[in-house]
DNA sequence: AAATATGTCAACCGCACGTGT
DNA sequence: AACACGTGCGGTTGACATATT
């Protein structure tokens, strides 16, 4: 059964807002609070439905709101936070007081896409659009991200059209036009490497439910970025080393100028935001191994510690909510060992992270622990998802 | 000065989820 | 269990402002 939308599209009034509208929500959230949106417009003697009372409150009149531009920090944390769990815009609002997810959304996509772009960096992976290509090269006919190719496509398409002379000596052979090249193998986006990995991984591995999915889908991207902060050393060769990619005059060339790096905060660095290629194996087989080893008990033991150490509680008396979610965790991670054992045709394509840690599991734990301390929120999301 | 292109952002849409009945 | 309802979320659209030709 499709529901009908939540009002009428008859006698309701859309677009803009007028001052006096706004005083009436104003007026009206004053006198009543927020909440039970869909009679606001009755009682307000508004001509708008209840959810466009709501999205206008919350976005825009509610007095918690910043009205001013997004200040270099701001948009430092949304590219972190980004890069560390995709565009969950409301959770990443969460962590900027005073803007919203729509603010946050928009700000994304109006400008710091466009910068990481511009940069050359691939703003869904936050890896160097050189990098990709060249892994595309190596990947050959293999479609290992289908999605990221695709999403990456119109990103890509603009820097390319700009700085064509910069990747063309790392096209793969007979590429000769990258953009139909990576249209053909288009899938439909929506979701990133990381989910994409991770989902293929248990559709073949086990069934689980989207929850234990997303939460781990969540650390695994979490891990990515924080070992892509301490790692990026691959890529400070070829980018300018303590170049802050907020600072606009560093952003119109390669180079930055040495005033502009000798202002550069010292914990902020632009190749923070590229992540490594966390599923290429780097000996699959001990990897195979190393995944084998750990058992389930083992698994909930280790992961139900790290949670209740994180959130700050004694193991023994931490809410029962943490054992559901330590169940959610090593189903998920058991799935992935299954895969892993099973190599059914998909394990080769993602393997486990090629990290010096000795399993799948323990480098979510670290990734988890690192991010957590910069972003001690993200645990009560994580509890709340 | 006019036309066109581009950027920004408020608002909308459809879907999913939680809750109450 | 099935349904209605309220709410939240992320993707997208379109109006307006500004820049460029």
């Amino acid at each position: 059964m499709v529901r009908p939308p939540c009002c009428g599209k008859l006698n309701v009034k859309r677009g803009l807002w007028t001052a006096d509208e706004d005083a009436k929500i104003l007026a009206h959230v004053a006198k009543h609070g927020t909440g039970n949106w869909t009679v606001v417009p009755k009682k307000a003697g508004l001509q708008r439905c209840g959810k466009s009372c709501r999205l206008r409150w919350t976005n825009y009149l509610s007095p918690d709101l910043k009205h001013d531009n997004f200040t270099p920090q701001e948009e430092e944390m949304i590219i972190r936070l980004h890069a560390a769990i995709g565009s969950r815009w409301s959770i990443i609002a969460q962590q900027l007081p005073g803007r919203t997810d729509n603010d946050v959304k928009n700000c994304w996509n109006a400008r710091l896409r466009k910068k990481l772009s511009e940069m050359g960096i691939d703003p869904v992976t936050h890896k160097p659009f050189s990098k990709i290509l060249a892994d595309y090269g190596n990947i050959g006919g293999l479609v290992r991200s289908g999605s990221r190719i695709g999403s990456l496509s119109r990103d890509l398409k603009n820097v390319f059209a700009l700085r064509p002379e910069q990747y063309n000596s790392i096209l793969p052979e007979g590429i000769s036009n990258i953009n139909n090249h990576l249209m053909t193998r288009m899938v439909p986006r929506k979701m990133e490497p990381v989910q994409e990995c991770l989902l293929n991984r248990f559709n073949n591995g086990s069934t689980n439910s989207n929850h234990s999915l997303d939460l781990l889908d969540q650390l695994q991207a979490i891990k990515l970025v924080t070992e892509a902060s301490s790692t990026c050393a691959e890529y400070q060769t070829m980018l300018v080393p303590n170049c802050n990619i907020l600072d606009e005059g560093s952003l119109s060339s390669s180079t930055c100028s040495t005033e502009a790096q000798e202002n550069l905060p010292t914990s902020f660095r632009w190749c923070d935001f590229l992540l490594e290629d966390q599923f290429l194996p780097s000996d699959p087989q001990a990897e195979q191994e190393n995944a084998a080893e750990l058992s389930s008990k083992d698994l909930r033991n280790q992961t139900r510690n790290v949670i209740m150490t994180s959130h700050g509680q004694n193991p023994s008396t931490m809410k029962p909510q943490c054992d559901q979610l330590v169940a959610e965790v090593t189903v998920g991670v058991n799935g992935v060992d299954l895969a892993v054992q099973n190599n059914s045709g998909f394990g080769d394509q993602v393997a486990p992270s090629s990290s010096q840690h000795s399993s799948f599991v323990e480098t979510i734990i670290d990734g988890e622990n690192k991010i957590f301390l910069d972003f001690p929120n993200l645990l009560e999301e994580l509890f709340n998802y």
